[in-house]
Parts: C-alpha cells; sequence; structure tokens
DNA sequence: AGATCATGTAAAAGCCTTTTACATGAGCTG
DNA sequence: CAGCTCATGTAAAAGGCTTTTACATGATCT
C-alpha cells in the first residue's frame, strides 16, 4: 500500500475505480469544509490521480455535485419512508418519526445534505436528480394522504397543500436551526422536539386532534 | 465619463467611493449568477480598479459577503417591521402581512438572500451581522408574542416556541418553493398563498380561530 | 499476439485570491 | 501655501483551481 490513494488498491497506471473514489473524497471534503470546500483538484490528489482525470468520469465539478444530490436524495428517500413505514404503529407516531428522519438526516449527513439543497446546481443538469428529490417528497406526500384521509371529506384539506406545509416546517427547521446558519440561533428546545410540537398544532389545526383519531 | 466603473465618477487615481461600489456590484453579481458567481476580482473589474483594491476595503471575499448579509438582515428587519406595522390592523392580517413580506424579500432579493442564508459564512466573521440577524427575528417574535396574548393563559404556548414555528414555516416556503432549488418543484398555488394557509391551520392549531379573535 | 478504447498523465491557458512593494494624492499642520 | 502623512490605489508575483489537448498505458476482446 505505498502506492497512494488513502488506501484504495492502486494498481498502477489505471485507478480501477475512480468515480466512485472520487464521489467519496466529495463527500469527505464536503462534510468537513462546506459545499465550496470542495475542489475536483483536492478530490483528484485524495484519490492520487492527476486534475485532469476526473473529467474522465464527469463532464465538471458540478456534474458530479449533481450525482453526490441524486445519491443524496436517493438515500433521503429510503431513510424517510424507513421511518413513516407504512404509517405504522399510527399514521400520527409515522409522521412524527418521518419528520425526526429528516433532522437526523440534515444532521448526519451534511454532506448529502448540502449537495441536495445548498449546492446551487443548475435546476436542469440532470433529470435523474429531479427524479430522485421527486422520490423523496412522495414519501411526505403519502403521509399526508394517510393523514388527511382520517378527515372527513367537508373539512378535508388537499393533500399536496398539507404535504407542502410540513415539508416546508420540518425544511425550514433543519436550514434553520438544526445546522450551521447565519441566522441560527439558540433554540429553547431540541430541533427535534421543535419539529414534533410544530407539527402537532399544525395537524391539530386541521381537525386532527392528539391521539383519538390514530 | 469615459474612465470606466459603469458611470461612477472615477476621479483618477482613488475611486472615492470603492466602498460602496464593491457591494453594489457583489449585489448585482449574486443576484445575476448565484452567490458562486460573484468574484472580488469581477467586482473590481466592474468597479475600475485592480484585483488588489477590494483589500484596502475588505479583509477577504467573506468580510464583503458578511457585509452584504449585514446590510440584508437589517433591510430584512425593517421590511417585516414595516409589514407587522405594530400589528395594525389587527394581529392575524399583520402576521400574514409579515409572511408575505418575508417570501417577498426572498424573491425581490435574492442576492442579499443569498449572502444572509446561504453563503455559508463563519458565524463569528462579525457580531454585527448575528446582531442584524436578531432583529429580523425579532419581528416574528414579537408577531408572536401579540399573537399569543390573545390566547388564555392555561393554553397559552411558549412564544417563543411559536416564533420558531412561524419562522421556520416562511422559510422553508421561500427556500424550497419561492426560490430555485434542486427540490423545487410545481406548485398548485403561488408560494404567498401556501404560507398563508400554513399560518393560518398553525394558528388554527393554537386555538386562535379565523376571525372572531381579531 | 495485436488492435481498440477507456482511462490515465502532462502540460498549458486562463481565471481567481492574496500578498508585497511601491505610487498617488487628499487632508492636515504649521 | 509647503510639506508631511496616511488612506487608498497600482503592479507584479506566487500559488491554486478548472478545463482542454495531445499523448501514454494497459484492460479487454478477437
Amino acid at each position: 500500500m505505498s502506492w497512494s490513494g488513502h488506501g484504495r488498491k492502486r494498481r498502477g497506471y489505471h485507478h480501477g475505480n475512480l468515480r466512485e473514489t472520487l464521489i467519496a473524497a466529495a463527500l469527505d471534503l464536503i462534510a468537513e469544509k462546506g459545499p465550496a470546500g470542495f475542489t475536483f483538484a483536492e478530490a483528484a490528489r485524495w484519490a492520487g490521480v492527476s486534475p485532469g482525470a476526473p473529467y474522465r468520469h464527469f463532464r465538471d465539478r458540478d456534474a458530479l455535485m449533481a450525482d453526490v444530490a441524486r445519491r443524496g436524495f436517493e438515500r433521503f428517500a429510503a431513510e424517510l419512508a424507513r421511518a413513516w413505514d407504512e404509517g405504522r404503529p399510527d399514521p400520527f407516531e409515522a409522521l412524527q418519526n418521518t419528520g425526526r428522519a429528516y433532522l437526523a438526516f440534515s444532521r448526519t449527513e451534511p454532506a448529502y445534505f448540502t449537495a441536495m439543497f445548498e449546492a446551487q446546481l443548475p435546476p436542469d443538469l440532470d433529470p435523474e436528480l429531479a427524479r430522485a428529490a421527486d422520490q423523496a417528497f412522495a414519501v411526505v406526500r403519502k403521509a399526508s394522504d394517510a393523514l388527511c384521509a382520517r378527515l372527513p371529506k367537508e373539512t378535508r384539506p388537499p393533500s399536496l397543500m398539507v404535504s407542502l406545509h410540513v415539508w416546508a416546517m420540518a425544511h425550514g427547521i433543519a436550514t434553520l436551526f438544526a445546522r450551521g446558519d447565519a441566522a441560527r440561533r439558540a433554540l429553547p428546545m431540541p430541533p427535534e422536539d421543535l419539529l414534533e410540537a410544530g407539527l402537532l398544532v399544525y395537524l391539530g389545526g386541521l381537525g386532527l386532534g392528539g391521539d383519538q383519531n390514530r
């Protein structure tokens, strides 16, 4: 293991797995120094290849970021779906779990989260990226559907709107309070509790009382 | 006006107003090409000075960004305060106005908004920055106080928590739906209406009915 | 074994950042 | 007004990143 490349088996002229190695490097660097702290050149050094090598795998720096973001959304969708767990044990609790998963992801995967939401990627860079983002949103959408279905038709709000509200609150708390930001401030409670309380009030406003509707 | 500097009176060796000109250039460039699209060098060109000149006014690129962010928060606070208008005509309507002002600012001042919330500035860069951000939050806080005061003490939630919920929802909608983002999607309604409905539901959940409490 | 092609290197151009030494002239001081 | 001083500019240079181009290597297929 004396070649270079941080323990990867560097078998001489060809790296063998450069694409994946670059993505791993990007995640490390983004997590460590923020989204702007990641450079193509440093990722190349990290992988032990020349500065031009990454261009054999990604059109440019943005393309790599888009790939990271896409993978991030895929993981995110999986995490949210796991937390939602088809509405078990009941839609209320499951939505709260989903909210916690949202915040947890934003903190345990700052690199993905950053690439997904803060990398300022041109929206048309990658259709797969948009599709992956849709999958994540679909989980929140499904949860909202299940909750709205508990309401009588007369007072039932559009579940799409409900899902947007839920997502917005979770995302607002994640970006404002659960991560570093110019507007960050001391919270009187953990972000998870803040979101839980917010969802509780919101759902109460919809007519979904605390326990009796479960 | 044949010197350079886009119409500014360039009076020879000394610019005369470089600091302000650089900030104006930064706002233009950020608005036009995103936060990453702003470079110290281009701002200097825009102002008609050499690449080293900006360093006489800002320690580095981040320092300029922090200044833009600080000014942004000051304007933001002023806009929110104007919309809140001391709770007139009534706290409900005034809060909705404040919410609309939040979204309006995020769209009409993308450069400020970007510097404020998406520039990934080291939080300890500037104490004035934190102070300005506090002023903006204080408006939401005041609005929440006024609304909570309408509730009987027994069911009154902590108004700080309410203000955080309101801010989070407004911010979530602003960042997810009112601006370009990897997760942006087609909305069934304007962001302003989405926020209005969200606040309405949330306040309803607090026990603040639609009209009777005004 | 030899051809082919994906994947690497080297080198170069262009841009950005930041520092350093030097230049200018605005404003104070006598 | 003369001269000093200092804030504010310039020029030049070092160093880094991005991206392209021409060339090199060797994995794979026949």
